[in-house]
DNA sequence: TTACATTTGTCACATGGGCGACAATTTATT
DNA sequence: AATAAATTGTCGCCCATGTGACAAATGTAA
C-alpha cells in the first residue's frame, strides 16, 4: 500500500507484513521520556511502532540538538543501523507511552531472506524516507526559517491531521524548542513566527496544543 | 564489502552481485554535461555507474539548485525512485563521460525477488545512505559555512583521495558554484573561504583543481 | 494553596553571510 | 591569435537570525 504526500512516498505494510514483524519479534512498553537507543550502543535491534510517538534526534558537540525524523504507528526505525551494523549513530525517544515490537538483528535478516517481497518493502521505506530527507535538505538550504516553519506544519497535518472542510485538526503538542530543533532555529525565533502565524489566523491555538491548521493561509508563506 | 566511513557506512556490491546487476541492464554511455533524468519523468529505471561522476541534485522554484548527492563508479542512483514509483523529484547528470548499467524497472524487481540477499543489500545501501543524508542535515543546521565547506572537503577526501603521508591527493576539480550548492550557501562566499584556506596552506591548488588537502589544518574549522 | 519547573513573550545587540556588482583572470571557441 | 564564455576575487550594503536575558504565563508537584 502506497500513500501519496506532497512529494515522497509513504510506503507502508500489509497486515500479513505486520503479522511477519511480530512474529520474528517480541512486543515492549515504553514509557513518555524514556530513551529507546542512543548514541554509540551497538545497533543490534530494528524497531516497529504499534502505538504512539517516536522522536529521532542528533546532538552535536557544542550541544545542539536536531530532530532528523518522527516516526509514528506502523512504522519501523532504528533500521538503518541494524542493517549496516555499527553503532547508532543518533537517540531514539519515546514522545509518549508507547508500544513497541523489537526484532534482533538475525532474527531481522533471518525474516528478510526468507521474503524477498519484505526486503523489497524495506528497502522501498528506506529509499522513500531518503527522499524525504533530501527534501528535507533542500528546504533548509532554500526556505529562510518562517518558510520552513510552515513547510513543517503542513508535512505534520497532512501526515495526523484530519481536514474538516474548514481546516485541517492536528491537536498536536510540541513546544517550541522542540520545534526549533526540527527546523534547525532558536527557540525564540519560532515564538516569533508562531505568534505571526497567530495573528493572521492562519493557524488556530487551544491552550498549547496546535488546534488546527490553515493550508490555504500558511501557503503564502513558501511560495 | 563494507568500508568504514567517517560516520557512515559505504556499501558496496560483490563481484557476483555486479554481474548480476549486468545481466538485467544494458550498458549505455552518456556524455558530460548529459542529463540521466529530469524532474516530472516517470521513474521507470535504476542505474548503476561502471564508470564516473553523477550529480543529483534539485531545483526550487525560485532557481536555486542544489546538489543533495555525488554517486560514482560502483554505485547506483535513481534507487528510491525506481523501488517506489511516481516521478522523479530531482535531476541526474554526468558530470564527465560516464558509463552506467541502466534497469528496466520490471527487470530490477524480478532480480530482487530472485536474490533476497541482493534485497536486502539494496535495503542497506539505501539505510546507509538515509544515515549520510541526516547527517547531513544535523551538519547544515549546526555548522557556520566554513565548517560546512571543511567537512565536504573531508568527505571528498575520505571517498576518492590517495593519502600521501603529507596530506591527502584528491585532483578534484569543482567550481565554487558547485560547491556552494553542496552546502547551500552562496558563491561569493565560497571563493571568500577558499582563499582563507589556501592562505593558512590547508589546501594546496593547482590552476582549478584541488590537489592536496590536509585534514589536520582543515579539522581547526570543526570544533 | 503554595512553590517550583517548564514554557512562552519579547527586547537589545551583534553579525554572518546573502545579494548585487564589477573587475580580473582563466578557459573554451572560432 | 582573437574573441567570447566561464570562473574567480572582492566590495559595500543590509537584514534575517542567533544570543543572552528576563519577565510573564502556564503547568506540575507537594
Amino acid at each position: 500500500m502506497k500513500t501519496l504526500k506532497a512529494e515522497g512516498i509513504v510506503v507502508n505494510l500489509e497486515s500479513h507484513e505486520k503479522d511477519l514483524v511480530r512474529s520474528a519479534g517480541a512486543k515492549i512498553r515504553y514509557p513518555k521520556g524514556q530513551i529507546v537507543f542512543a548514541v554509540g550502543e551497538y545497533a543490534d535491534r530494528a524497531y516497529f511502532i504499534e502505538n504512539g510517538w517516536v522522536k529521532i534526534y542528533r546532538i552535536a558537540e557544542d550541544g545542539r540538538r536536531v530532530t532528523v525524523a518522527i516516526r509514528r504507528q506502523g512504522e519501523f526505525f532504528g533500521l538503518a543501523e541494524a542493517l549496516c551494523g555499527g553503532e547508532r549513530i543518533c537517540y531514539a525517544e519515546a514522545m509518549d507511552d508507547i508500544d513497541l515490537i523489537v526484532i534482533r538483528k538475525d532474527n531481522f535478516f533471518t525474516l528478510l531472506r526468507e521474503n524477498a517481497d519484505l526486503a523489497i518493502k524495506i528497502a522501498m521505506i528506506l529509499g522513500a524516507r531518503l527522499r524525504e530527507a533530501q527534501a528535507t535538505i533542500h528546504e533548509i538550504v532554500s526556505w529562510p526559517v518562517p518558510g520552513r516553519l510552515v513547510l513543517l506544519l503542513l508535512k505534520l497535518a497532512e501526515r495526523s491531521g484530519v481536514d474538516t472542510g474548514n481546516g485541517i485538526e492536528l491537536n498536536l503538542r510540541l513546544t517550541h524548542e522542540e520545534i526549533a530543533c526540527m527546523i534547525g532555529t532558536s527557540r525564540p525565533t519560532v515564538s516569533l513566527i508562531f505568534n505571526s502565524l497567530k495573528n493572521e489566523k492562519a493557524i488556530v491555538m487551544k491552550g498549547r496544543d496546535i488546534k488546527k491548521i490553515y493550508p490555504e493561509k500558511l501557503k503564502k508563506w513558501v511560495k
